[in-house]
DNA sequence: GCATTAACTGCCG
DNA sequence: CGGCAGTTAATGC
């Protein structure tokens, strides 16, 4: 059967951008801090385009031309180590900011970004965010204070990982993903591979496999799948807040 | 059904 | 603790 009904479903590309005054997506620094003037030439000069689960948007090594936010879905954001490990920097949800390292002096992307599921994002050209960064102080202030706590969680994690035990750092990445995704019935919202949870911890998918198991047996997690659930949130915090008590954010 | 992928386990350096 | 091999369970064609 050549040529079936199935091709034609794909005209949802074409649903175009989603405007800044129509977005309901209150968390967006963009959406917050230029409230009165959300019809400036900038907000609409914006692009809004889709990403399929697993679509990667952002490949490390290419040249920088914008910046993206997060209207809805997840991303992890990654980058390739020596020997061709990948190290998870960061998980971003909605009203969250992607490739903001490379904004102004870097010419290429240090960083790869893939969507962990169906994502929205609007895209904005440099040129434009310079000039909406000048204009506008409120919205420069707030993109300050979004490059200041991005470096203090990047501090935090350089200190995660070069004192924390393997098992320890299984355990912030738990409570990293809770505190920041929630759960639903009991299970963490954010579905992920066991090599993900290694890729972000520093470690090898099979050292998070084995952790996960003496986990499963102490009775502080469980596991049905990718689906992960922490059945004593307190006992896991007592665990690594022993010796470490401000972490990640 | 069969083939591919992910989750696990054991062993060794 | 990381890497490899081998088994089992889940998923896709």
């Amino acid at each position: 059967m050549p040529l079936s009904a199935s091709h034609l479903k794909s005209r949802n590309n074409a649903l175009n951008d989603v405007s800044c005054e129509a977005c309901i997506n209150e968390k967006c620094l963009i959406k917050s801090s230029l409230s009165s003037s959300l019809d400036s030439k900038f907000v609409k000069s914006k692009n809004t385009l889709k990403c399929k689960k697993g679509q990667q948007f952002i490949m490390e090594g290419a040249p920088v031309n914008g910046l993206f936010f997060i209207l809805n879905g997840t991303v992890k954001v990654f980058r390739t180590g020596i020997n061709g490990r990948e190290q998870i920097v960061r998980f971003a949800k909605e009203g969250e900011i992607i490739g903001h390292r490379g904004f102004g002096t870097e010419e290429y992307y240090s960083i790869g970004a893939i969507a962990l599921e169906d994502t929205v994002l609007c895209y904005f050209s440099k040129e434009e965010l310079q000039e909406a960064l000048l204009e506008n102080p409120q919205f420069a202030y707030n993109m300050m204070l979004f490059y200041a706590n991005e470096l203090n969680r990047s501090e935090n994690k350089v200190k995660s990982i070069s004192q924390m035990t393997v098992r320890e750092r299984v355990i912030d990445t738990l409570l990293y993903l809770h505190r920041k995704f929630g759960d639903l019935n009991g299970f963490l919202k954010l579905p992920l591979s066991r090599k993900e949870y290694a890729d972000y911890a520093g470690t090898t998918e099979e050292q998070v496999i084995r952790i996960f198991s003496a986990l499963k047996k102490e009775k502080l997690i469980s596991a049905k799948g990718k689906k992960i659930a922490v059945t004593n949130i307190q006992l896991l915090k007592s665990e690594i807040s022993e010796h470490h008590y401000f972490l990640d954010a």
